[in-house]
DNA sequence: TCACGATTTGATAACGATATCATCCGCTCG
DNA sequence: CGAGCGGATGATATCGTTATCAAATCGTGA
């Protein structure tokens, strides 16, 4: 109830001036130890702790990261904002957590009012903002900066990432290898770059393999988890349907598994981009290229942990792997190829060839 | 890269004094509109932005909410989260967020290095501080605070909560309803205030019933997800063995289910205190009495909002209800009574029975 | 024309810390 | 014995705002 203790008041109580109570809290040196035990004695006393407010503005910098996400409620981020703040906290540092709004000029106004807090450091999922352009005070020169997930646009800085083309690449043959022709992809938020280059993976996979690229088999939820379409059904009910899923994202793996439940289509095969809560307790248990969110957390504050202390090497550009698990849900055969002639006979594909390939 | 313009700048490009941009910023009258027109001009031009730091230290009080929380790793949490951190920001407030650490000690100095930031407000999950004799300026006379989730030791302050004991008792009667006598219960951090009252609800509602507590089927796991040991086997392997499982929080959920799918115990019914993600896809789907996290953490920000505008009426305490979700796995009746005697004659628990069981 | 209230503006002191430089003190050394 | 030195301490300006009160300005009525 009664006011904060300030540096004046230890200084009085102790009988020095506010600039040696100033000095025995910042650094031990140049300070006799009997006053600087007289001084700690009425810290104590008044149990005084710096205002971190009037320290910041007076330095420049605050005792605070500040991370910038899409948002917190996706899972995979949730995950890795935990590993962040833990991180940030054994080193001394509160986290300040922003959501990255709607909107360029959201994203730029956020990092504007972070920066403005003086945090020593920024960690960013960026989104929209193409920071090149943007000559924000961040990086070589301005407040330290790691960029998460997806790299920024236009920019040198300090990025980590998830080898996103690989393990989806490996993902999808592992789905060719198991003889399906026809994969759908499935992803939410299909324009942000991590999930663009897993799109890619896809791509190249099907390209390896000499399959042609149907965009009619490309499913894109919304972020949004609220109202979804069946949009699943769609590439099932084709003429020359999907035989297996590839989903690109935990969230848009949530989607798929309860699409999927509900239509009782468990000969469809499905890996996913993402390990999620109970994928191995689905029936089937689904497999995964599984990502790992804290380690990103960790890796992420750990560079930028080091850019803070100094560390002015090049930017460097981490690339985590991804660990593919199969549980039973990506081995699904697709039905026998007899099977598929038929049914493939039976229609028209979009707009397709007119005729059934030979074969 | 240029230094942030300040006050001082955008007063010398527009010919004025500081005091009169500082006006223009934050009251308009007391300044004519022409000379506001032009202090307007040269913010613009500048690209001003008023410091954050600067005017907290000044004014005691800053434009940011503070939520102290056990982890956002918890999904359910991570959602109240958001909700709070989506209304923050509608107010125009940042969100602070600090995980409450291991200790009281830990949590007091988080909720004061909070404080000395100057938040506007608190929104607290409590964990280990008994809050009504650490005296910290909070509450009536202090900074407002909401109390989220479990309600502060020993203290008056606007709290939201959600109907444990309710939500639990519904559910174990449910389950008794369906014949089930041997009812587990299972959670994480089952010491904390939420699950104590799902805990006297399970009791309450065996008591309902004439169904005596026993002890040995309850399964505490420890809220660190990596190491559980198989803790449901056991109360499935008793003498007199569980035939139905209330888990009483999400984290627990996702145990019980991926300990009953590697056991294949489909037999065994299920109610889950919390929703989550897949919880319809599973086989059987998940029987749930749902909170809604997200409605939790609006309710409390705004709560909090009024506060901070001069809301001083009495403290409110908030009383979410559940919603219950018959899926199937809730549903699920106990084996008939028979079978039931035979396998509890023939079976020792652990070692398993030598002869397989007939039929 | 001048004095007067009402309004708009400005000068200056906080807020609570750190940076910078000056001062003080006790030593050593010439 | 006094100059010089170095380590400990203190006085003061400063960070970018807002609070407070004083000063300037204006229009108006006697």
């Amino acid at each position: 109830m009664t006011p904060n203790p300030t540096l004046r008041d230890v200084a009085l109580l102790s009988g020095v001036s506010i600039m040696t109570v100033s000095r025995v809290i910042n650094a031990e040196w140049e300070v006799t130890s009997a006053t600087a035990q007289r001084v700690r004695e009425a810290i104590e006393a008044l149990g005084y702790r710096p205002n971190p407010l009037a320290r910041s503005l007076r330095t420049g910098h605050d005792e605070a990261l500040g991370l910038v996400v899409e948002t917190i409620g996706d899972p995979f981020f949730a995950a890795m904002t935990e590993a962040v703040e833990e991180s940030a906290r054994k080193a001394g540092l509160f986290l300040i957590i922003a959501s990255a709004g709607k909107s360029p000029e959201e994203e730029r106004a956020v990092i504007l009012d972070l920066l403005h807090r003086s945090v020593s450091g920024l960690i960013i999922v960026p989104c929209l903002l193409a920071y090149g352009k943007e000559r924000l005070p961040i990086g070589a020169g301005g407040v330290p900066v790691v960029f998460v997930d997806r790299p920024p646009i236009d920019l040198e800085a300090d990025t980590v990432l998830v080898h996103n083309e690989d393990g989806v690449r490996h993902a999808t043959a592992h789905l060719i290898a198991h003889g399906h022709r026809r994969i759908a992809f499935a992803g939410t938020g299909i324009e942000r770059f991590s999930l663009q280059r897993r799109f890619e993976g896809y791509c190249n996979a099907l390209g390896d393999a000499g399959i042609e690229y149907d965009p009619s088999l490309v499913v894109s939820y919304t972020p949004d988890t609220r109202d979804h379409p069946p949009a699943l059904t769609k590439v099932l009910t084709l003429r020359d349907p999907a035989t297996a899923v590839l989903s690109a994202n935990e969230m848009a793996s949530l989607e798929v598994v309860r699409e999927l439940h509900s239509l009782a289509r468990t000969d469809i095969a499905l890996v996913s981009f993402d390990d999620f809560a109970i994928a191995e307790s689905l029936t089937p248990p689904v497999t995964v290229a599984r990502q790992d969110p804290a380690l990103m957390g960790r890796t992420a504050t750990y560079l930028l942990l080091r850019r803070i202390r100094g560390d002015t090497s090049p930017p460097r550009h981490v690339l985590l792997s991804t660990t593919f698990l199969e549980r039973g849900s990506g081995e699904i055969e697709p039905r026998s190829t007899s099977d598929l002639r038929s049914q493939a006979g039976t229609g028209l594909p979009q707009p397709v060839p007119v005729r059934a390939p030979p074969n």
